[in-house]
Parts: C-alpha cells; sequence; structure tokens
DNA sequence: CGTCTCTTTGAAACGCGTCAATGGCTGTGG
DNA sequence: CCACAGCCATTGACGCGTTTCAAAGAGACG
C-alpha cells in the first residue's frame, strides 16, 4: 500500500562515471534474504561486501554471554563490510535480515581489485565506514550519559526517520520487537514495553505488535531531549 | 627511568617501500602539544591527518549538555582522523593530550593527493579506522551489557596493556583522573573512586595521584568478567 | 484449536547516581 | 618559608531509576 520511497541513487555510486558505475555493477552477485537471515557472522573472515537493495538488516554484536547488542539498522543503499578489501579482516559485527530483504554482494577478492582500480570507489567506502562510525559514536554517547527514556526516544526516532508517513504518523519501516528495541537501547524489554505503554497513553506513539507508529515526532524528542537531572 | 619501549614501525607505513615512505614523510609537519592541547576539535573541518610520535591523546565527544565522554586513549602508531581525505568532513571527535606529546600531521589536500597515488596507504588509513571501530564497538557491547565494576576493570585492563612494566605490575603510561575514568566507562568519579578503593585494599592495584599501577591483571580479570548475574 | 512467540503488568531488590562535606597534594605568591 | 588557593580524591547517607523475577494475557500460525 504505501510505495517505498524512489531509491535514490546510492552512495556508493557517487562520482563514478556511467563506465565505472557498469565495471563496478556487472561482477555483483545478488542474493535474496528472508527474516533471520544472516549475511555476514560477528568475527567470521569477511569474505564479501554487500550493499543493500531492498529490505532492512540489524548489525549485532553477541558477548560471550549470550547478550545481544544492536548496534544499527541498516536499509537500501547502505553496506555492509565496507572493510572487505582489507586482507585477513574479519567481520565486526554480525548483519541478520529483519524482513525480507535483496543485497548485492562482492567477494573480497572483486571489491578488493574494484577498488584498487577505481579510486573514487575507495574513497566512497572510507565515507560510509566515516558515516557508520558517527552513528556508532552517537550510540556510545547515548549510552554513557542519558537514561533509558531518552535512549528509547532516540532510538525510535532514529528508526522512524528512515521509515515511511501514513496518516499523521511516521511509521517504522520494519518489524521491531521490544526485545530489539531493548538491545538498541541497553536495556530490558520489560521497561521498554512500559515506557511506550505509557507514550502510547500519551499519544506521542502507536504500537501494534511489531509496527511502531510515531504519532509526535516532536513530543518524542521533547522526552529524548530532557534533562537527565 | 623506564624506557620507552622501542617504537616499532608505525601500521601506518606497512608494505610501503622506502621511497614510498619518504614521499609520506616528506611532507609531514611536526607539532607539539602541551597537556590539554586540542589537536582537533568536534565537529569542525577535519583539516588535518595525524600520526602520534610521543605521548597520549585522549578522544571524547561533549555533548550538548556538557558532559564528556571518553572514546578511547591513543598513542605512539595510532592515527587521528584517518577519514580528512574525504572531501568536507568533519573530526566525529575531539582529540586532546593526556600529556606532552609529539605528532605528525599532514593538511587534508596533501594527505589526500598522497592517498590516491599511495593505494597501500588508503589501505592501511582503512584498516586504521577498521581498528578504531572495533575498539569503539566494544565499548558499546560493554556500555550496553555491563555493569560498571566489570567496565572499569576492563577499561582499565584497557589502559595498562598500552602502558609499560614496573616492579610486579603494570603502569598507566599516562596520567589519567577518576573524572576521566568515569568519562571512559560511563560512570561518576564517585563510583569510580570507590571501586579502585575497594580493589586498592584487595591488592589488585595502586594509585597515587593520577599514576595507576595494576598490580594483578589476573585478579581484574577475574572482576572485568563477573557475571551481571 | 493448541502452541509458540511476543507483550503486559505488578512487586520487590539493588546498583549507582546525587549531594554534601572533608581531606590531601601541588604549586604559587606574599 | 609558610599560607593560601585550587584541584583532585575520599567517604557517607539518601533516593530514584532499572533490573529482576513471576505470572498471566494476546496475537499469529500451523
Amino acid at each position: 500500500m504505501t510505495m517505498t520511497r524512489a531509491s535514490a541513487p546510492p552512495r556508493l555510486l557517487a562520482g563514478l562515471s556511467e563506465g565505472e558505475q557498469r565495471d563496478l555493477l556487472a561482477p555483483a552477485l545478488p542474493r535474496l534474504l528472508k527474516p533471520h537471515d544472516v549475511l555476514g557472522h560477528q568475527g567470521g573472515p569477511a569474505d564479501l561486501f554487500a550493499l543493500i537493495q531492498i529490505g532492512h538488516l540489524k548489525l549485532c554484536r553477541t558477548s560471550a554471554a549470550g547478550t545481544e547488542t544492536l548496534v544499527a539498522v541498516i536499509g537500501p543503499g547502505d553496506c555492509y563490510a565496507a572493510i572487505a578489501p582489507i586482507p585477513g579482516s574479519r567481520y565486526p559485527v554480525s548483519a541478520i535480515a529483519l524482513e525480507p530483504a535483496r543485497v548485492l554482494t562482492w567477494p573480497r577478492q572483486t571489491i578488493a581489485a574494484l577498488a584498487d582500480r577505481l579510486p573514487r570507489l575507495k574513497t566512497n567506502m572510507l565515507a560510509e565506514i566515516s558515516l557508520r562510525m558517527s552513528g556508532v559514536l552517537a550510540v556510545v554517547e547515548d549510552l554513557a550519559t542519558e537514561r533509558v527514556p531518552q535512549r528509547l526516544a532516540r532510538a525510535l526516532l532514529r528508526l522512524a526517520a528512515h521509515g515511511y508517513a501514513t496518516r499523521g504518523g511516521l511509521e517504522i519501516a520494519h518489524p521491531v520487537t521490544r526485545q530489539e528495541l531493548a538491545d538498541l537501547t541497553g536495556s530490558t524489554l520489560f521497561t521498554v514495553s512500559r515506557l511506550m505503554a505509557q507514550w502510547e497513553g500519551d499519544g506521542l506513539l502507536r504500537s501494534a505488535r511489531g509496527a511502531v507508529t510515531v504519532l509526535d515526532p516532536e513530543g518524542l524528542e521533547l522526552v529524548a531531549a530532557a534533562e537527565p537531572d
């Protein structure tokens, strides 16, 4: 029903000539993912680089104790494993599909050769990592300085920003459980459930089994900006 | 008194020929820093790339509210702003000297030109970012899943690993205040002080005004690995 | 229609932040 | 040389936010 928004040209292709774009895309291997499919596993050899075309993946770390930390949610136009060209590199996080997805993949050898031949591609991949780094640093800052309500409000706003507008609200583009929101904010599904119930009462959002719609972004931002005092 | 350890060749130069190393190092501008000097400011244009020769810097973010988050401590052989070659990029974190330090710097234009000319250099810079990313992701995981004692113990072990061995202990290579340890662990100087007093009583470490020595690394690792249960 | 996963709600315990006051070390200037 | 100021560290008491545990409800799916 809702249109997927017109897919802008991926940042990865920025500044590449038509010919260069063909050279890059020709050897790409498309791959389809079902929910919970694992594209790359944390700690495993990073032997492929991926560009998401359709759908959303979560980037997560599983600690020795088995607890899961959700680092980011990525979608169309985003890359995974921009470090793949580095010989011997390993995935720093796992990538797991949240919904049916389609990605383009390049084996390490291939993307490394392309990156050496196309300087602009290497720069773009650097820019992608830089972007990811910014996001991760924002998460660090949040975790270190903010309380759970602020962290959760920000996480929801971040997710909603990549979603689509429905009647009077921003709907998050992919299914997301309380547990995942907890993993994303370093909290527990109980606390998340309580907060969201409260906010739903306040008319800030509406949630129905996996689908969350932010009704009042300004109101949520007010919560997100509240002093920890 | 204690020897600075023999400086290994920086990772940045790995795989570069003698001639390439000269090309890279010739246009470098050395710069001396005093404690609290700011090498780069978060959010400011990233117009220089730096390689640390001597001393340690802290990488930190200052939030709108003024609270400081310490992302990492870097030392000799480490890089700052490996993203500088990207046009228009900004420093994602501030870099502030913890002690007298000496760094080599390259203006953005210069390092960008060099990176385009020396593919191996670009790869090395990518590897540096990748390394930083690993560290930051470990911090995220810690903040999201561990309690303060574990986080602090890990932070101390991390710092001590880059320090030097003294009689029966690992001394952290640079001055560090309780406040900085708190900023590093998303805690408060009070909690840090209490924990360290307790650990000093247990014989795990010794601390004297800014200088911290880990006496029993295995013991500290035991604390770091304790179940959050 | 039953099972499984996700969610809600309550009550209790506790970790840790907050505030306030004190103490020690360092460097500086009278 | 001593005294003062400034910074950093210590310690206790208190309160609150969150986790923890337990139990029950609600959709989804075969």
